[in-house]
RNA sequence: GUAGAUGUAGCUCAGUUGGUUAGAGCAUCGGUUUGUGGUACCGAGGGUCGAGGGUUCGAGCCCCUUCAUUUACCCCA
C-alpha cells in the first residue's frame, strides 16, 4: 500500500522545522515581550460551542468527529442514528446522536470559552497567547490549508484602545523581525455599521461589507454589480460610490467619513476610535510597517464589532492575509458572560512561511537542515567508546555534537553523512589519536585538517 | 458545490501521426579510493504507465467510467 497523507495536511522535515521554529520563536518571544501568557486548550471542542460564530459559511467549514463507539449502540438507537444520518445527508444539520465534538476552528472561541469557564480565578484584563493548529474544512489551494498554526494574542476585560495601540507596536515589532514588508489594513465595524445606517440598509449589513471587502480583487465595476444582485437599492450605491473610491491620507479619509457619517451615532463612535489610534501612533515609534485605513476591509468573521486588522506582505506575488485580528464586544456573552470586551490578533504562521520563502527573508543560520556543530567519525568499537567521552563534554559546554553510531567499512560514509547534514566540522579519532587522546580536525567548508587536544576544540567549535 | 489542469521509476519529468524489450536527470546501492565528504568517471537495482472497461492486428498515447492530486470561483490565516 503506498502511504498518503489527508489531502490539505502536510509533513515539516528538518529543515523546514527550522524555519517554523525561528518563526514562531520570534512571534512568541514578543508575546511575552508585551506581557501575554501562554494557555492551551483541546484540539476538539463541543460542537456546540463553536457553531453560529462564524457565519454560515464558517459553520459549514467545521470539521466534526464521528461520536465513537457507535456501533455498539442498542438497535432502537441504531435506527434513530439512521435517522439522524439521513437529515444530514439532505441538509446542514448536526445531531448529537452523530457528532458531539469538533475540531476547533480558531483560537478566540475556545479562548472565549475557557475566559468563561475560568471566570471565577481570572485576572482582568487577561492577557494570553496561544500557538496551536486549527483545523478548517475548506478545499486546498494555494496558501490554504485544512491544518495550519494560529499565533493569538488576545486581551480581554478591557476597553481601552490602548490595547489596539499596542498590538499595533507588537505587529511592527514582529514583523520587523522577520525582516517582512507588511502593510497593515485596519478599520472599524462601527463605521461600516454607520454605513449601511445612513443608507437605510442596516439589515444588509454583511452583504454590502462583503461586497466591498472585495475591491481590491473584482474592481469598483464588481463591487456596484454584486450589490445591485444583492438588492441594494440604486439610490444607496450612488450614496456610496464616493467611499468606494476613497483614497489619500489617512486624514483625509477620516474627513470624507465624517462628513459621510455625521447623522449616524454609531458611524461617530466608530470616527472617533479611528482618529484616536491614527493620532497616537506617533508615540509607538512605528518603524517597519505601513499603516492605512481601508474602509473596504470587513473581515469575515461575525464577532467582531469595532476595530478590524488585517496584514499583508507588501512585496512578491504571493500575498495572502497574513495576520487578521479585531475588537469583538461581546464574545462571552453567549456563553453567559456579559459585559467582557476582548480585541486579539492572529499570526497565520503557515503563510508567513510561505510569503518568506518566496522573498528568501530566512537568515542564512536558519536555513540548513541540522544544528550539529560536529560529527565524530570513528573506526571500530574501541574507537566509538572513547568517542562518547568527547562528545558527553563538548555537549557539556552547550556544543551541539553527534557520534556516528555505527561501525562502518568506508569512512567515507561518515563524511558523507556530515555533509548531507551540513555539519560544519569533523572530528577523526583513530588509533593513533585515541592513544594521543586528540582529535584530527576536518573543517568541512575549506576541507583544511589539524590534530587538536580537546580542549582546544572546544575553544574552536565555541567561536562559530 | 462549479470550472480547468495533471496522474509514467523513491522524487522531478520526457515519451513523435497509435508500432519491437517504456527513457532521462536526481536519489539509492556498488566500484575507481579499506584514514576523508561536497566535484569526476564506470556499473547495478528499481515501472501492472492511477484504477476499471472499450476501440484496434497492436494502446503510455484514442474513447468511456472512476479515483486521486492541483489551480480558480465562494469564503478565509
Amino acid at each position: 500500500m503506498k502511504p498518503s497523507i489527508p489531502r490539505g495536511t502536510r509533513d515539516f522535515g528538518p529543515a523546514e522545522m527550522q524555519k517554523r521554529q525561528y518563526i514562531f520563536n520570534i512571534v512568541k518571544t514578543n508575546f511575552q515581550l508585551f506581557g501575554y501568557a501562554p494557555i492551551e486548550t483541546p484540539s476538539m471542542e463541543n460542537i456546540s460551542t463553536l457553531t453560529g460564530k462564524y457565519g454560515e459559511e464558517g459553520d459549514q467549514l467545521i470539521f466534526k468527529i464521528l461520536n465513537s463507539r457507535i456501533h455498539e449502540s442498542k438497535d432502537d438507537k441504531k435506527e434513530l442514528l439512521k435517522k439522524e444520518f439521513n437529515s444530514s445527508l439532505e441538509k446542514s444539520y448536526n445531531s448529537d446522536l452523530l457528532t458531539e465534538k469538533a475540531l476547533r476552528y480558531d483560537l478566540t472561541v475556545p479562548f472565549a470559552r475557557y475566559v468563561v469557564m475560568n471566570n471565577h480565578a481570572m485576572t482582568y484584563p487577561f492577557k494570553r497567547y496561544q500557538i496551536q493548529p486549527v483545523w478548517r474544512a475548506d478545499k486546498p489551494q494555494k496558501g490554504r490549508y485544512r491544518e495550519f498554526y494560529q499565533c493569538d494574542a488576545d486581551v480581554i476585560g478591557s476597553n481601552s484602545l490602548i490595547n489596539e495601540l499596542e498590538l499595533i507596536a507588537m505587529m511592527d515589532k514582529s514583523f520587523s523581525e522577520l525582516n517582512i514588508p507588511v502593510i497593515i489594513k485596519f478599520n472599524n465595524r462601527k463605521i461600516l455599521s454607520g454605513i449601511a445606517e445612513i443608507l437605510n440598509a442596516s439589515d444588509k449589513i454583511i452583504d454590502i461589507t462583503v461586497a466591498i471587502d472585495k475591491l481590491d480583487k473584482i474592481g469598483k465595476d464588481g463591487v456596484i454589480k454584486e450589490l445591485q444582485e444583492k438588492g441594494i437599492l440604486e439610490t444607496a450605491i450612488k450614496q456610496l460610490e464616493p467611499l468606494i473610491d476613497l483614497s489619500g491620507s489617512n486624514d483625509n479619509k477620516v474627513n470624507t467619513l465624517k462628513t459621510f457619517l455625521a447623522t449616524s451615532e454609531i458611524g461617530k463612535k466608530g470616527i472617533e476610535e479611528i482618529e484616536f489610534l491614527l493620532n497616537n501612533l506617533k508615540t509607538l515609534e512605528i518603524k517597519h510597517i505601513n499603516i492605512e485605513l481601508d474602509i473596504t476591509l470587513a473581515r469575515g468573521l461575525n464577532y467582531y464589532t469595532g476595530t478590524i486588522f488585517e496584514a499583508k506582505a507588501n512585496a512578491g506575488t504571493f500575498t495572502p492575509s497574513i495576520l487578521g485580528g479585531g475588537r469583538y464586544d461581546d464574545l462571552t456573552g453567549i456563553f453567559g458572560l456579559k459585559g467582557l470586551s476582548g480585541v486579539g490578533i492572529s499570526f497565520g504562521i503557515d503563510r508567513i512561511y510561505d510569503v518568506m520563502e518566496e522573498l528568501a527573508l530566512f537568515p542564512e543560520s536558519v536555513n540548513k537542515v541540522s544544528t550539529t556543530k560536529i560529527l565524530l567519525a570513528n573506526f571500530g568499537e574501541a574507537e566509538l567508546i572513547h568517542c562518547l567521552g568527547i562528545v558527553s563534554k563538548l555537549r557539556t559546554e552547550g556544543i551541539n555534537a553527534e557520534v556516528y553510531p555505527d561501525v562502518v567499512k568506508k569512512i567515507s560514509k561518515q563524511f558523507e553523512y556530515a555533509d548531507k547534514k551540513q555539519i560544519p566540522y569533523v572530528g577523526v579519532v583513530g588509533s593513533n589519536e585515541m592513544n594521543q587522546n586528540t582529535i584530527m580536525l576536518k573543517n568541512m567548508e575549506q576541507g583544511t585538517q589539524k590534530e587538536v587536544t580537546t580542549d582546544e576544540l572546544i575553544s574552536i567549535l565555541k567561536e562559530i
